[in-house]
DNA sequence: CAAACATATGCATGTCTGTTCATATGTTCA
DNA sequence: TGAACATATGAACAGACATGCATATGTTTG
């Protein structure tokens, strides 16, 4: 009896509490994109203006390619968006949704 | 000059906006710890009650070994706490701070 | 104290990922 | 059109990580 409560207790948690395995998935794939020193800088960078793609690696001081591979992680996980100005493609965040997600984290991780 | 505006901005951002390599590290640890399907998991099931060990290796049909593993990185990225109780370890997110940015992150992940 | 149960941890392994180098694609302008 | 510039992409490699197995540690109770 004891054992069927704690059973219907984990029944009810896996129905409604835990989500499907693609739901669960695309939750993480957000937290993957962010889950990087270099991205993080990105996306706070990002937070102040719009940047090119050679300003953002003279900021962080990384390759032209290697920040490029990072804003296509960026661009998959709909975090950030590139416009493409002439010859260089300006990128700035999706919304600022992003921003109070960081603004939470960063209250979190500096308590 | 146009070149030295340039620089300006830049300068601007490199002092406030791009965050030390230490503080982005301390951010993107959080992120890290979430970027998981399986934690992701185990921290909605902590969303809605405090469960031990072997109950979440239940609800998600993984080995007791692979979710106190999961458990470790959680605390480590203080998200979660546990209490001893007798022989089992209650395990509950460390506060409802957690359930807010996975409130913000759903909603973008769902959009 | 010994047996039974719950949790934690070291090790091994297959998989994923961040970075650079080289190069391709796209855009401007002379 | 061709040279110069900005960005994107593929390949390769080193480092990180999730998971399960075996086992250790901690706790209760007979």
């Amino acid at each position: 009896m004891d054992k069927q409560i704690h059973n219907r207790k984990l029944e009810q948690l896996i129905t409604n509490g835990v989500p499907e395995d693609d739901h669960a998935k695309k939750i993480s794939d957000f937290f993957k994109a962010t889950g990087e020193p270099t991205r993080v800088k990105i996306i706070l960078a990002l937070s102040q203006t719009s940047l090119s793609v050679n300003e953002i690696a003279e900021i962080l001081n990384m390759s032209q390619s290697g920040i490029s591979h990072q804003l296509k992680t960026l661009r998959d996980a709909r975090i950030v968006v590139g416009e493409r100005l002439g010859k260089e493609v300006h990128y700035r965040l999706i919304d600022n949704h992003i921003v109070n997600i960081f603004e939470q984290v960063i209250k979190h991780a500096d308590e």
